[in-house]
DNA sequence: GTTTTTCTGTTGCAAAAGCAACAAAAATTA
DNA sequence: TAATTTTTGTTGCTTTTGCAACAGAAAAAC
């Protein structure tokens, strides 16, 4: 997420100004928090990549949403049903804050620096959310796993600026990600890479069209 | 959108306040707004009911959102790129709210209520919207048709706190925001009725499991 | 009240995607 | 470094979905 404020030195300054305002650190693969209903948990994710996960009662497994630094998440964003189960899970050392969202105009009772600042910055912070989850639902959207990986990839190249892009995450991520099977995706990659559209090294992938 | 306070009398003491600000009416099938990179148009709906719709180069027509009263919509919500032909239109008639957030810190040069009051709600009303999409994700990435089906039924079951449902749009235009097939579709609710899932008179609906 | 348009419901066939299973490669852990 | 686990790549077969086309119903326009 690009902001216009550096949330790391934000943080840094006033992380201590503000005792209901919690800082954990957690490692690859630990479960960050679960949402549940009518807690209104508020995290930011201040460095490492987590994701969002969902298990369907068939047993798949979805990235509803993936984090990275300055990502925001939790249940205050989501509207927790109960036939969801669902978790933000590391993939790598992750520091995160986390405090509860109760009410916009509750300020902090301490009227903490770290609350005003924040206050500040939260439109911009959600509004950033915003057009990442309108990305996704494009993205979702394609009718096709070939327009779904042209789409994603090509989301890349125009964040990074570069017709070569480096996956973020694994090939089976990338399929719970996009919510396709994996092997009906790996054969659509062989196809886009024997139609030329793609060239692929690993997990490095070029694109060759317009 | 529920929201905490009532945007409808917000805007009959406040709408002339600013001059910035412009209120339009529509009528069906007309197009309030096509997306356009690098303008920060920020709308709300007043009343009516709207699509965000996007036709891509295979002619399917895709409902990305829905909109109705108080739902907020605009390019400053979405990261528009060139393959994307995106345009808000009404369904019915429609009073909406236009005007161009630029940025929040930049307070309107009249100081005036309207923005005052706005920015004060900005945040809930942002955070709604990243609530209403994360259901719609978790909607998308849902793996067959009949589960996306179901999906959207207890949805809209849960918010109206009834087993009977009335359908916000046609089926054809409820296959475009599923992102499926018509016929397809129009298959899978036969066999959704046979299977004893539902009862469907007409766009009524009523959910016969759990 | 008649005409025109849109929407619903259906079907056969084609194409795409999912499932299952496996071997090889790579990464991780012991 | 060896053992174990995860990921990648592949394929045959099955199921689901999409496409195209059409008729009747309903809604909208004239």
């Amino acid at each position: 997420m690009i902001l216009n404020f550096d949330i790391e030195n934000f943080i840094k300054d006033f992380e201590k100004s503000c005792n209901k305002v919690q800082k954990k650190i957690f490692t690859k693969n630990q479960v960050i928090t679960s949402y549940i209903e009518k807690r209104n948990q508020f995290c930011i994710l201040v460095s490492g990549n987590a994701d969002l996960v969902r298990y369907d009662l068939n047993g798949n497994r979805t990235i509803i949403e993936h984090f990275s630094k300055n990502d925001i998440f939790g249940e205050v964003f989501y509207t927790v049903t109960t036939n969801n189960e669902l978790s933000v899970e590391a993939r790598d050392k992750c520091e995160v804050l986390i405090y509860s969202y109760n009410d916009i105009h509750t300020k902090c009772r301490n009227n903490c620096k770290f609350h005003q600042v924040l206050a500040e910055y939260l439109p911009e912070l959600i509004l950033s959310k915003v057009t990442d989850l309108n990305m996704r639902v494009e993205l979702l959207t394609k009718r096709s796993t070939r327009d779904k990986l042209l789409g994603y990839f090509s989301l890349l190249s125009t964040r990074n600026f570069s017709k070569s892009i480096t996956l973020p995450f694994s090939l089976t991520d990338l399929a719970d990600y996009l919510s396709v099977d994996r092997s009906a995706m790996m054969r659509e990659i062989k196809l886009l890479k024997e139609d030329g559209f793609i060239e692929k090294q690993g997990n490095k992938i070029t694109l060759l069209y317009k």
